[in-house]
DNA sequence: TTGTAGGCGTTATCAG
DNA sequence: CTGATAACGCCTACAA
């Protein structure tokens, strides 16, 4: 192993100066720098880091608690996170934390006294997990798409509740007036914010709450849960025309178990999903979604994160970034021979 | 920030004493070393990383690189890598290489230089990438899925050719003589062995070979690139009755562009696919394909990098996990109806 | 502008 | 069985 003296030794210099060329502190001459530079590429010195981090007291390196992360929303976060850390100099670890139970206090704070990692990212959290903010306070973190409702913690994500009232608003304007929804059995806000959408758009469309046509898959999200619960949404008596799903598998899981049960989206009914992943479009009918920006959600956590780290003065501490209804094939104009045209 | 001194202080032994309880090194008074721990909980100790690995010259930490994460298969890998990297008491360090051709010399001589990470492991690599050999012969390197050919570096994965081939003799057996392959524009390995088996199996059954039936796809097996493929082969003057794709999503691909052309797979067409990613089965047709183990070999991947760290002995350094053939939907008899039934 | 030397928190060697 | 102390490789006052 080459070290910063060895490289000293080659360039006729003290280890001080080779540390401030390389660190680009304090003036050198351009000759001696020349020759430093020239030793260093040389011998391809590289610093060791653990020396320099424990001298700097930073590890140049981010935490990133993940769900998952075979799920494509998951996954194209992390890509984008991966990208500007890489720019801003800094490493990746990752961690799984399978679902967002798995993220617990005992967890967090283990990892936050190791101080492995100069900042966290956490991708997935419930809604409740207050106790976050304690850490929050005296640590750099911050919470991509997922975060704690009303807490003190640096967030960026999307506009939850509003998207889904959008999109529901979008199957209302299509006629449709017995409108249910699959939303998961987790703890996220995302989940409760778009189930809140979802009431605001019917209030808004002067139509009465109804609690069966409020459907629950499992808390990942998975295609069959999405299936079952459309099911149970299904098979009632009264079984709505249009369904709106927290997440674009779901829908997919929805579809499915229309067409089992001989229902053909969107004639004989309507879908909508949310998220916008790759294979909304690779089958008929193509997926009416919500489109989320992922990949920007992980570059402006890590951006927002790398303020933080700084110290930066004016760094943002709230972030919502836009999002987009694709409207496509699975959502239609309610017919005579949609279903449930009772009303 | 508590250090060993505190802890030292605390349960009034000396430093030595206290690493010595914590590296579970040396002979202790069961006495002292229960002073020692209650110190150590009471303060909530925790090693500072920088310093420990500083002085025992190692990170705990893997590298892992990946190329585009959103694709299933190299997520789920990565799920086996984390769960059993972590109970090994390792962080991964996860590095993005987009495509197979970022992963050049000059970034793995930096990675390794830098030594951040105790080994490697590589999910992607082209088949002629000898000069990784070097690497792996003075530092730990295992490569996952893909790997050099007949280059001496430990590796893990399924054995393509064999389970090409023997998908290709499936079709064969459903009556197909006219068989095309999708294939991939990469230079990865598989995707060459996967070409062999196909070729292997033809030559089997004492078809010709007939190059006019190998289409290639883009090199990171996009769906679009998918049904380009399948066009050229399916709009040519004698069409194959059945293609062999090497992944899923080039497979769903050619089952869309079939579509679009008035084809109905399995009746017009047969296809299979190669994975089994999750969504093989969330459309009709569900697909054909050879089921990978990926989360097995991520895990496995980790377990032999683990043993080559450790310098292990009797370490291993050529695994192949088997894979299997599921038999869905979209291959089926050729009959009458089926295009292309001229031979 | 450059060099010297102390210390970051641990582990490991050597005495006791 | 335990304690003192010298590294590990780097950065940064402080001096020159």
């Amino acid at each position: 192993m080459v070290k910063i003296e060895d490289v000293a030794r080659a360039a006729g210099v003290s280890v001080a100066t080779v540390s401030r060329v390389l660190n680009e502190t304090g003036r050198v001459l351009p000759d001696t720098e020349a020759r430093v530079r020239e030793a260093v590429a040389r011998l391809s010195y590289e610093p060791n880091l653990s020396a320099r981090n424990l001298r700097k007291n930073e590890s140049r390196i981010i935490l990133i608690l993940a769900p998952n992360f075979s799920n494509p929303y998951y996954s194209n976060v992390l890509a984008g996170i991966c990208d500007v850390s890489r720019n801003l100099g800094y490493s990746t670890l990752i961690y799984n934390t399978y679902d967002s139970d798995a993220l617990d206090e005992s967890l967090v704070e283990s990892l936050f006294q190791k101080n492995r990692a100069d900042g966290m990212i956490t991708l997935a959290c419930n809604r409740d997990d207050r106790w976050l903010e304690s850490y929050a306070s005296r640590y750099p973190l911050v919470q991509c798409s997922e975060y704690v409702e009303g807490a003190q913690i640096p967030h960026i994500s999307v506009d939850n509740r509003a998207a889904a009232r959008d999109t529901v608003s979008h199957l209302v304007s299509l006629g449709h007036r017995r409108i249910g929804i699959v939303t998961s059995a987790n703890r996220y806000l995302s989940s409760a914010d778009r189930l809140r959408g979802y009431r605001d758009a019917l209030e808004e469309a002067g139509i009465d709450p109804d609690d069966s046509l409020v459907a629950y898959a499992s808390a990942d999200y998975s295609f069959a849960s999405g299936k079952q619960a459309a099911r149970t949404l299904l098979e009632a008596a009264d079984p709505p025309s249009a369904v709106f799903c927290v997440s674009d598998i779901l829908a997919l899981g929805v579809i499915a178990a229309a067409g089992k049960l001989g229902l053909q989206v969107p004639w004989d009914l309507s879908v909508a999903g949310f998220d916008d992943v790759d294979y909304t479009t690779m089958f008929h009918p193509y997926l009416t979604t919500v489109a989320v920006p992922c990949y920007e959600l992980g570059r402006g956590s890590m951006l927002m994160l790398y303020d933080h780290i700084q110290q930066k003065p004016g760094a943002q501490s709230e972030v919502y970034l836009p999002h987009k209804i694709v409207l496509r094939e699975s959502a239609a104009q309610k017919t005579d021979r949609t279903r449930s045209n009772t009303d």
